[in-house]
DNA sequence: GTTATTTGACCGGG
DNA sequence: CCCGGTCAAATAAC
C-alpha cells in the first residue's frame, strides 16, 4: 500500500500494464505540481498556491486509489497476504539529495523516527525517519541522519522523495504541541545513565525558505550540497 | 487513553 | 549469505 512506484506493477498482466502507464502519468503531473508550488514559494497568500495544492492532492489520491485496486486484483488471485513482519516492498532508486552540516538542524518537517542500524565500518548509527504523514496523507518522504564524522562533528542527511502532505504548521510552528520541540536520541545504544535528549528550538522555523530551489530540480539523482545556513548549538552532547 | 520511540526480526538486493 | 532498509511489538512519553 506504500508503494506507489512503477516497481509494484512489475511482472503483471496487460490490463495492469496500464495501469502501471496511468500511475506512471499521475506521478509525472504530482512531481511537476509539486515543483510549481515550490517556485509559488510558502507565503499562503497566493491564491494559486491553494489551488496547486488542491491539484497535488488530487494527484496523490488517484495515485493511491490505483495503487490499492491493483493491491485488491493480486490478493483475489492467488497469494495469501503476507502478514509476516518486516514484509515490504523495497523501494526503488528514487529521488534522493542528501545535505551535510556540523549540527543537526531541523529541516521545518515533522518526521517519525523507525528505524536505526549500526553500519559496517561507520562508527555511528544510521537513522531512520519517514514523513508522520505517510499514512494520514500518504507522504513518501524519508530521511537518514548519520553523524558521518566526530571532530569535527559533520552530520549527513539523506533526504528520499518530496513531501506530498501539506505541512504549514510544521513551517510556520503553528502546532500547539505536537512538533515543537522536536526531540531526537540519536546513539542511546552508547549511553550511560544520564538522559542525552536534548531540545531543539529551530530558527529555521521563522525562515519560509528552508531549501534552495535547486533542490527540488533534481530527479532520481544524488547531489549535495552545504549546509551553512540553519545553526543549532550545542545539540548533541556526544561521549 | 493516544502517540512516539526503541529495538530485534524480517526481507530482499547484491 | 551479508548488509542495510523496513516492520511492528514492546515500551516510553504524554
Amino acid at each position: 500500500m506504500q508503494e506507489a512506484s512503477s516497481s509494484s506493477f512489475a511482472g503483471l498482466g496487460p490490463d495492469n500494464q496500464q495501469k502501471a502507464l496511468v500511475a506512471r502519468e499521475l506521478k509525472r503531473g504530482r512531481v511537476t505540481a509539486h515543483r510549481l508550488r515550490h517556485i509559488l514559494g510558502d507565503d499562503q497568500i497566493l491564491p494559486a498556491q491553494g489551488l496547486v495544492d488542491e491539484i497535488l492532492d488530487s494527484f496523490t489520491r488517484s495515485i493511491s486509489i490505483l495503487c490499492e485496486s491493483d493491491e485488491l486484483s493480486q490478493a483475489d488471485s492467488k497469494k495469501p497476504r503476507k502478514e509476516k513482519r518486516g514484509c515490504y516492498k523495497r523501494r526503488k532508486s528514487s529521488e534522493t539529495w542528501i545535505k551535510e552540516s556540523a549540527t543537526l538542524f531541523d529541516d521545518g518537517h515533522a518526521w517519525r523516527k523507525y528505524g536505526q542500524k549500526v553500519i559496517l565500518n561507520a562508527k555511528h548509527p544510521r537513522n531512520y525517519f519517514r514523513c508522520t504523514h505517510k499514512f494520514d496523507q500518504g507522504c513518501r518522504a524519508s530521511k537518514q541522519v548519520q553523524k558521518i564524522q566526530d571532530d569535527p562533528p559533520l552530520y549527513r542527511t539523506t533526504y528520499q522523495d518530496q513531501h506530498t502532505c501539506t505541512h504549514i504548521n510544521a513551517v510556520f510552528n503553528l502546532s500547539p504541541q505536537k512538533d515543537s520541540p522536536i526531540i531526537w536520541n540519536f546513539e542511546q545504544e552508547y549511553g550511560g545513565e544520564e538522559d542525552k535528549r536534548v531540545n531543539i528550538e529551530s530558527p529555521a522555523y521563522l525562515d519560509g525558505n528552508l531549501f534552495s530551489p535547486d533542490v527540488y530540480s533534481c530527479s532520481a539523482s544524488t547531489h549535495t550540497m552545504d549546509m551553512d545556513m540553519y545553526v543549532l548549538d550545542d545539540f548533541l552532547d556526544f561521549s
